[in-house]
DNA sequence: TTCCTTTGCGCAATCGATTGTGCAGCTTAT
DNA sequence: ATAAGCTGCACAATCGATTGCGCAAAGGAA
């Protein structure tokens, strides 16, 4: 009933205890231990269902085998893309991923990180936190290495999507397919969704109103309606929208998916051929919302070159506030399943 | 730079490391330790940003404080879902989840449950293994309490959905909203998906087709294909069904949102019209399915309860393989936030 | 004053591994 | 034959907390 432990063996092999630590991690070449040896303690070790309490080598190395990831929620499709291709990757490398999810509260997130390191993970990525500092602060004072993904760090490195970049192509697709519309209130397009104090937001207005520019379309502060997430604020922003000019604005970027759940469900209250008639693109993408009965334009962020980009940073030891950029992929309506990623389902 | 210990603080304090441990992990009342030495010593620690090493504790107490769950990807809505309450319940009792993903590999299941033990953790839970069998035993030789969630383990407990009603659920309103076709190769419906070793499939099954012959539609082998959970398998399964019957079933009820995907995807060869012409429903639930141009029913499963269950079963000791079974939701079509889960999205 | 409690805290063992060092005994070279 | 070197392993300290036990000093009762 009481697990085995290496002295267990060792006194049942007659062999010391460092002996049998040596054998079993797969050390013994350098403490030359002989082959005979190392055969038995094997077999001593297999036939009492020897397992490694790794809190008793993670004290001893002051490192646990761990590596956290703290992500706002798991219910997202794009956070939990990070997560399996984080947990891939980190299993790959032969340890242990701990992802945990912070509903994008600080407190959380600092209480997350100090627990991480309280249990001495080996590293952290730090993927949507709404007060990026002090998690560096707290990582930097235990001395463990991090790395921020998806959102821009002040004192550590960090691996974004190209969000100026990503807005860029859904605007011009906005653009280039919305109707030309005489009433000028709907003529010019609309931005919804997102957090003025968020990082991914700033930059994707920022392109919005770039590319709306070099095509000669005055934007105006009323066009942009950054609400928040939440399907809820985003169904009354276009409420609001709809009655101040008196129909759908001739294109709409939307800015998340749960954004675009609340201008669906506002969609609802509406013929089936308004939304039809204008030009819709979604940052982030659903494969479901590939398949509405108007075509949407969508981008996906490319959760593995983030994870694979940030585990490079971490491996080459990098500590300054370096910055990558991913560039995100343009999906085109309903091609669902050339660009799908795989899932096992 | 080196953290600082209990043994630093004892030195600062001029206490003993066992009076800064009392003091610092809050048994100190059971000690009788002087309100004056807590303060002290709880300022010191504070001036030292002391963190406690969970390890050390760990290795003492035998225990981490950690619960582990397996899951077999993170990236689809119900596991993340799961995922989401399971952190949430694991943190709201001051421990830390730990939540990795097998990609519904056998071999991987039991290296991930050994891993987890071999971190001591206080409990697993084990939610779509292939294989629950050696995951049980693998738990019960190291005396870790465990149960089974969305499928029934042989000798440990289990929360699992109750298939049978959700499948009945849904096969009705399937049935009740399909059109009569004169067709009679059209006229019956179709089930679509899933794997026939899979618990939940042969119970969506088995309801499927008790509901089908209690209104006195007969069911063929050919009219159930479990064709796995890959849209691409899905898409040729579909593609069968079309041409074996010269069009669409009058009733599609669709396995699972990745079985969906691939449905969708042979609808845009079809006109819009077909598909609209016939009844579809859909074991699991997607907003973004919600607003397709065709109404479909949608099962959703209560990952709140199920995991509140096996919560249930874990605190009250129980170790028999009892079984739970927590009804899922008919979600009628277009009612998205009626009834869709909070989404900070 | 003497004895008994209670208060407040220290001592030292312990959890299970890792790892720097030491040291017999056997080889090989000279 | 002696020194030098190599082989194969054991010893013991160590990581940082927890915890059973013990004991001096203070307080109270008789």
């Amino acid at each position: 009933m009481t697990k085995t432990t290496i002295y267990d063996i060792a006194r049942l092999s007659g062999a010391s205890p460092s002996t049998v630590s040596a054998v079993l991690n797969g050390t013994w070449r350098k403490r030359r231990i002989r082959d005979a040896t190392v055969a038995t303690i094997q077999k001593i070790a297999a036939e009492h269902g020897y397992t490694l309490n790794r809190q008793a080598r993670g004290l001893r190395q002051a490192r646990s085998g761990m590596v956290g990831m703290i992500i706002p929620l798991h219910d997202n499709r794009f956070f939990s893309s990070l997560s399996q291709t984080f947990d891939t990757f980190v299993r790959a490398r032969g340890l242990c991923p701990v992802i945990a999810s912070t509903l994008r509260d600080p407190d959380e997130e600092r209480r997350i990180v100090s627990t991480l390191i309280s249990y001495a993970v080996d590293s952290i990525f730090i993927a949507g936190a709404t007060d990026a500092g002090p998690l560096s602060d707290l990582c930097a004072a235990a001395g463990v290495p991090h790395v921020f993904v998806d959102l821009p760090g002040r004192n550590a490195p960090s691996v974004v999507s190209d969000n100026y970049r990503g807005a860029e192509m859904l605007t011009g697709q906005i653009l280039a397919h919305m109707p030309r519309l005489s009433d000028l209130r709907r003529a010019r397009p609309c931005f919804i969704g997102g957090s003025e104090r968020d990082y991914a937001t700033q930059r994707r207005m920022e392109a919005f109103r770039a590319v709306c520019a070099a095509r000669g379309i005055e934007i105006s502060d009323d066009d942009v309606q950054p609400c928040g997430y939440a399907p809820a604020a985003a169904r009354a922003a276009l409420r609001d929208i709809y009655q101040r000019r008196g129909g759908l604005p001739a294109g709409l970027f939307v800015n998340s998916l749960t954004v675009f759940e609340g201008v669906l469900a506002q969609f609802t209250e509406l013929k089936a051929e308004e939304p039809a008639a204008i030009q819709i693109g979604c940052y982030d993408y659903d494969p479901f919302a590939a398949f509405l009965h108007f075509p949407v334009y969508m981008v996906r962020q490319n959760s593995d070159a983030l994870i694979a980009r940030a585990y490079d940073i971490l491996e080459s030891g990098e500590t300054a506030p370096v910055m990558i950029e991913v560039e995100p992929d343009l999906i085109e309506p309903r091609t669902v399943f050339q660009n799908a990623p795989m899932n096992l389902g």
